[in-house]
DNA sequence: GACATTTAGTTTCATATGTAACTATTTATG
DNA sequence: CATAAATAGTTACATATGAAACTAAATGTC
């Protein structure tokens, strides 16, 4: 008969915070080497041609609101995108402060090169589950993501 | 008609390393918090605890294993917990290599409350989700981790 | 048993990252 | 319009992290 007064069992590996920590983590660590290897890119840097790519003009600010990076991760992300020419930046008629990004020929033809890949990549990962697996994933973490999310207090 | 030679979209927010990533970070950030405000512990310093509760007398090296931490991350977390007196460390008769690692005292009531806490935390987490999508996404969690890991080539 | 190899764990060093302070510009308030 | 408050982005500083070198002990090979 177990003693309900001791403290009870904890198993890191069956605790899902940890389960995600070590899944994304392993991806992450395999996606920064392929991008770092095949582009000499960081993560954060392919992340910024994504959506710049996708939003030709976009600030710092709306990059980072895009990308859940941090306004200065965003600014050395581009400051080493603008060092190897692969992004542009001009400063906003409207408003002095802010500035708008653009791909460079050169980042554009990096841009072309990475997306396939990167698309390719998820498949391959993605390859494992069904379709109707896929969208499931997608809905229960959307619903962690509304538990988690930052602004909503834990208890 | 669309242009089957220009470069296919990508829409970071619907790209899956990206959507976990964000995920993971989000919850491992909220739980940082946490146990930095309630005990001073860095999450790599709670997941040492957590394994050495539950395998007292175990190694630095199988500390690394059962946390997918690295051995540099496993001493440096093992050095702050013995500064702060939460962890014991005696050296292996049969292996002089080997230190065997037992929580204190004060280790062990730390543990004892903050196991609970822990426990409670991954429930409000869980909470979003009836007990058939939480093994449901276990299994789908399962599957893209054999998909990514590190050992199996990606294309 | 001497020497090479492996293993456990720590230290060093170079780089990455986050927080806070800062500059420049714009917007709001009296 | 002068000044305060807010916003965009950068820089500086302190800390975290990872790779590689290192120490010490154990194991394997001749």
């Amino acid at each position: 008969m177990p003693d309900p007064s001791r403290t009870p069992q904890l198993r890191l590996r069956e605790f899902l915070p940890y389960r995600l920590s070590v899944l994304s983590n392993t991806i992450s660590r395999r996606i920064a080497e392929l991008y770092d290897r095949e582009f000499g890119l960081t993560i954060w840097q392919w992340r910024v041609m994504a959506v710049t790519g996708d939003a030709p003009g976009i600030s710092a600010t709306e990059i980072g609101q895009r990308t859940a990076m941090d306004k200065v991760a965003v600014s050395r992300a581009v400051a080493g995108l603008i060092e190897v020419g692969y992004l542009e930046r001009k400063s906003s008629e409207e408003d002095g402060r802010r500035s708008k990004l653009y791909l460079t020929p050169a980042g554009t033809s990096v841009y072309d090169e990475i997306v396939p890949m990167a698309i390719a990549e998820e498949q391959a990962l993605e390859a494992v589950l069904t379709p109707e697996e896929r969208v499931e994933l997608t809905r229960l973490m959307e619903k962690l993501a509304g538990s988690a999310s930052p602004d909503r207090p834990l208890w």
